[in-house]
DNA sequence: ACCTGAACACCGTTCAAGT
DNA sequence: ACCTGAACACCGTTCAAGT
C-alpha cells in the first residue's frame, strides 16, 4: 500500500497514535509494524520528534486538501468551526500533536499551519461582508473564533467541559452561541 | 522546609515540571532531589501518574486559596480570565497537566476542579446581574468564557496564536474583545 | 510504616558493519 | 543509499529484604 519505507513508517506511526495516543508511538513498534528494524526510522527522520512532526504536517495537509462543500458564507464559517471540533474529538492525540507545542522546527508543519490560518481568515472576511460578524481586523476576529473553537474542543476532549446536569453544553453549542452573539453585534 | 517525604517529593516534582516540562519529571530524579531512593515514591504514590495528579490537585487548591482582590463584578470577571491566561503562560507544563486529559481517577483533583468551576459560575452570575453579560444559563455562559480563555491561552502558550505582523492579538486582548461584544449584546 | 538495592522489561539513540 | 544488530544510558515498576 505504501510506496516507500518512509510512508510505511508514517502510516504505522499514525495508526499507533490513533489507537493508543502519543505514548503508544515508539520507534521500535513503528519499525516493527512497517516491517523494518527498530532503528531504520533514523534513515528517514532525524529523531522521534522529527517523525511526529512529519506525521502532523502530513495530516494537516491532507485535511487542507479536502474539498470545500458549503456554499454560503454562514455555512462555511459554521462548518469550518464545527468540523475543527469534530476532528479534535475524533482524533484527540493527533489534535494535541498538531496544535500543542512543537518540539522541533519543521518548515513543512509551519507552512501547513499558515495555509490553514490564511484560509480561515478568508472565511471570516466573507462572513464579515455578509454582516454575520462585526467589522474590524479579520485576523484578530479569526483568532477569537479559532480560540473559542480550540478551547471548547480541547476542554471537551479532555473531559473538562461537561460538568453534568443542566447547563451542559457541547463544544458545538458554544460555537453556535458565540456566532449568534457576534451576529447580534454585527446586525 | 517540607515536613514529610511526601511533600518533599511533590516539591521536587513541581520544581522539575516547572523547569523542564513534564518529560523532565522522572521518578528517579524526583527521588534524588528529595533525598530518598529512586523508588521511595512508591511508598507514597501508586504510580508516576498518581504523583502527577496529586501535584496537579495541590497546585489547583493553592491557587483557589489565593485571596480575592477585585471588587466590582466587571473587574472580578476580567481579572479571573486574565489571571487564568497569565497562569497558563507562566506555567505551561503545569497548565497542560491540570487541564489536559487526566490519566488517573483522582477524587482530590475532581473536587478542586469542581470548586474552581463553581466559583467561576458565581462570578458570571454577578456579571449578568450587572448587565455586563447577556442573560441565559450561567453555566453555559461560563463554559463559553472559559473555553475562549482556555483556547487563547493554550494556543498562545504553544506559539500558535501570534501569526506575526498586524492583527496580532495577545490572549488577553481576545478576552477583552469577547467581553466587549458580550456587553454590547447585554446592554 | 517507611525505605533500600537489585533486577526486569522497556525506550531513544549511536555506531560499526553489511549490501 | 538504505538497512541491520549490538550496545549504551536511561526509564517505570516490582520484589525481596532491611529498620
Amino acid at each position: 500500500m505504501a510506496a516507500g519505507t518512509r510512508d510505511a513508517l508514517l502510516d504505522a506511526a499514525t495508526r499507533l497514535l490513533d489507537a493508543g495516543g502519543v505514548e503508544a508511538v515508539t520507534l521500535r513498534e513503528v519499525g516493527r509494524q512497517a516491517g523494518v528494524s527498530h532503528n531504520a526510522p533514523y534513515k528517514h527522520f532525524a529523531s522521534k520528534k522529527a517523525l511526529l512532526a512529519a506525521l502532523a504536517a502530513r495530516e494537516l495537509e491532507r485535511r487542507a486538501a479536502r474539498p470545500e462543500t458549503s456554499v454560503s458564507p454562514a455555512d462555511r464559517l459554521r462548518d469550518t468551526l464545527h468540523s475543527y471540533i469534530r476532528w479534535a474529538l475524533d482524533s484527540p492525540a493527533l489534535f494535541r500533536l498538531i496544535f500543542g507545542p512543537w518540539t522541533v522546527d519543521s518548515t513543512e508543519l509551519h507552512l501547513a499551519a499558515d495555509a490553514a490560518q490564511t484560509r480561515f481568515v478568508d472565511t471570516v472576511v466573507a462572513a464579515q461582508q455578509a454582516d454575520l460578524l462585526p467589522a474590524g481586523d479579520p485576523v484578530r476576529l479569526a483568532s477569537l473564533l479559532r480560540s473559542l473553537a480550540h478551547g471548547a474542543a480541547d476542554l471537551a476532549s479532555a473531559g473538562h467541559l461537561a460538568a453534568g446536569g443542566k447547563g451542559n453544553a457541547d463544544p458545538e453549542d458554544l460555537v453556535d452561541d458565540l456566532l449568534a452573539h457576534l451576529r447580534a453585534v454585527a446586525g
